[in-house]
RNA sequence: GGGUCAUUAGCUCAGCUGGUAGAGCAGCUGACUCUUAAUCAGCCUGUCCGGGGUUCGAAUCCCUGAUGGCCCA
């Protein structure tokens, strides 16, 4: 490939980069070779004794300060930056080629011996270098990084080029997914996988994505969470299972939710929400201590203890202390409502008198209580309308032995006692399927797949369900569930404005 | 979907009541063998988001569209 016949190509690039990519080329010099190996990462390198050779590094360069005859600059990679040092004395004529040709944003590959500088940075002064690879754009501004919220997001390589605080972000997920799959697998858990096409978008109350198979000639449905198939399996015979589960969900933008998020389920046979309750509550715990070695965090101004004990509430006496009212009551919606209304508290929602009593509780929760629920919580005792697939209360019918752990004003887990009773399950499926019918979007349809695997027997079971989005968001402090999110989609951009 | 704020050089940002666009970084030239936001001297950089309008004159005012942030639904 030569330059001259990409020439409106080339175009997009910066002029003095281009100039330099050809003085490369005709030098013979391999701008993009094959492989580089190294002895150490940058952030190894750091830690080596004075004098260690034959050291080989590679990675970008950051920056490039050019004295005279010594130059220094900066190699960084994902985890950390080294200084490297290139004297003319040592180097002669490829000193010299270094500066007409390296630029920063380029990847280096350099061969040398560790040292300390006189002003006490641990450095390589470099022997050879290896050119890896040309920049055709330009950088970010190296101290302000990249500022600029739709790029971060479009462009999330320069986002993380440019602003520690990014990589972080980033290494953190990792790290968080990775205690969370050690956690689990020490309790017995095995990693599955089910399907993200599916005939049923069921599992949740959400609005699916809606595509097209092909071959078989059938809409299929985007899972919105991976439930009922992880239940399956316990019918099969697996005790404890858990999935990393991408799954979709059709509806609004906003700082805290997004279409396309990670959520991890997991299912333990003989298990009850309890159970869960405590286990959940240790693997928090180990969350915490992976990413930040102490079970304090700061959140918004707040300090939050979570080894501290985690209250268990229910919906009823939450309610009651945060307006006066008791839900148990009410005998349906309407009256309920007319409660609410008389006690002066606004709802926000298109059509309240169509709500049920369960929504209208939820509704009332979101407004009310979860705003203000910063440190740990249980939420238990949910009504039953809200939950198609959790287990009925043994005393109270109206309400599912379920709880949610809200932390900072969002639900992190949900989990509960399986519905696994095949009977009351059709029944309530049933309702369902009626209230979709109706219009409700959002209401579950009838699964008989699911409904005849629970007809051959399942035994006691809880299941849970966290937000790993949401969760790392409250943990990092993110303004935007989309800042924890490497490649949140975006609208795209025209092709003549790339 | 509604409100609101934003969009100016590759990046970070100034640009007042309308008078024809500017700084830093990056880049180029030169000086410099311990710098690290290197420094010093000089130079270069524009679809002021797009389209209309008002005006002698628009980055600036008005309308409209695009994209994004935030608030609300």
């Amino acid at each position: 490939m030569n330059i001259e016949q990409y020439q409106s190509y080339y175009q997009h690039f910066a002029d003095y980069r281009v100039d330099k990519l050809k003085l490369l080329q005709e030098s013979g010099v391999e701008v993009y070779p094959e492989r580089f190996s190294v002895t150490h990462t940058l952030q190894e390198a750091f830690h080596l004794e004075d004098g260690t050779t034959p050291v080989r590094l590679a990675g970008r360069v950051l920056s490039v300060r050019k004295m005279g005859k010594i130059t220094f600059g900066h190699l960084q990679d994902l985890q950390g930056k080294l200084q490297f040092v290139l004297k003319k004395n040592t180097l002669v004529d490829q000193y010299d080629f270094f500066h007409k040709t390296v630029d920063i944003g380029d990847f280096l590959g350099v061969e040398g011996e560790m040292f300390t500088t006189n002003s006490g940075e641990r450095s390589l002064q470099v022997e050879s270098y290896t050119f890896l690879g040309k920049a055709l754009r330009e950088m970010p501004e190296k101290w302000h990084g990249l500022a600029d919220q739709e790029l971060r997001y479009r462009q999330r390589y320069l986002d993380l080029i440019s602003n520690e605080e990014s990589r972080r972000v980033f290494l953190m997920r990792s790290r968080m997914l990775s205690a969370i799959r050690r956690f689990l697998e020490s309790r017995g858990f095995l990693e599955v996988e089910t399907p993200i096409l599916t005939n049923k978008a069921s599992g949740a109350l959400a609005t699916p994505f809606l595509t097209h198979h092909k071959a078989l000639d059938i809409d299929v449905y985007l899972r919105i969470a991976p439930e009922t198939y992880l239940k399956r399996l316990i019918v099969g015979g697996f005790q404890h299972v858990f999935e990393v589960s991408r799954c979709f969900r059709n509806e609004g933008i906003s700082p805290v939710h997004l279409q396309d998020f990670t959520m991890i389920e997991g299912y333990s046979a003989f298990f009850n929400y309890r159970d869960n309750m405590k286990m959940l509550r240790e693997m928090i715990l180990a969350i915490l201590q992976e990413l930040f070695k102490s079970t304090t965090i700061s959140i918004g101004d707040k300090e939050i203890d979570f080894s501290q004990e985690w209250p268990v509430v229910s919906f009823r006496e939450l309610i009651l202390k945060d307006t006066g009212i008791d839900i148990d009551e009410y005998e349906n919606g309407a009256a309920l409502l007319q409660a609410i209304r008389d006690k002066g508290i606004r709802l926000e929602h298109e059509s309240l008198e169509s709500l049920g009593k369960g929504n209208l509780i939820d509704q009332l929760y979101k407004k009310v209580s979860r705003p203000f629920m910063i440190s740990p919580v249980f939420l238990t005792c949910h009504p039953i309308d809200l939950s198609p697939l959790a287990r009925r209360n043994d005393v109270n019918e109206q309400i599912v032995d379920r709880f949610q752990l809200v932390v900072n004003g969002a639900e992190i887990i949900n989990a509960y006692s399986e519905l696994v009773d095949p009977v009351d399950q059709r029944i309530r499926l049933e309702s369902q399927a009626q209230l979709r019918t109706q219009g409700d979007a959002e209401a579950m349809p009838l699964d008989e797949e699911y409904l005849k695997s629970m007809e051959y027997g399942m035994p006691p079971i809880s299941g849970w369900g966290m937000g790993i989005d949401r969760l790392l968001q409250v943990l990092l402090n993110l303004e935007n569930i989309r800042d924890g999110v490497l490649f949140p989609l975006m609208r795209p951009i025209e092709e003549d404005q790339a």
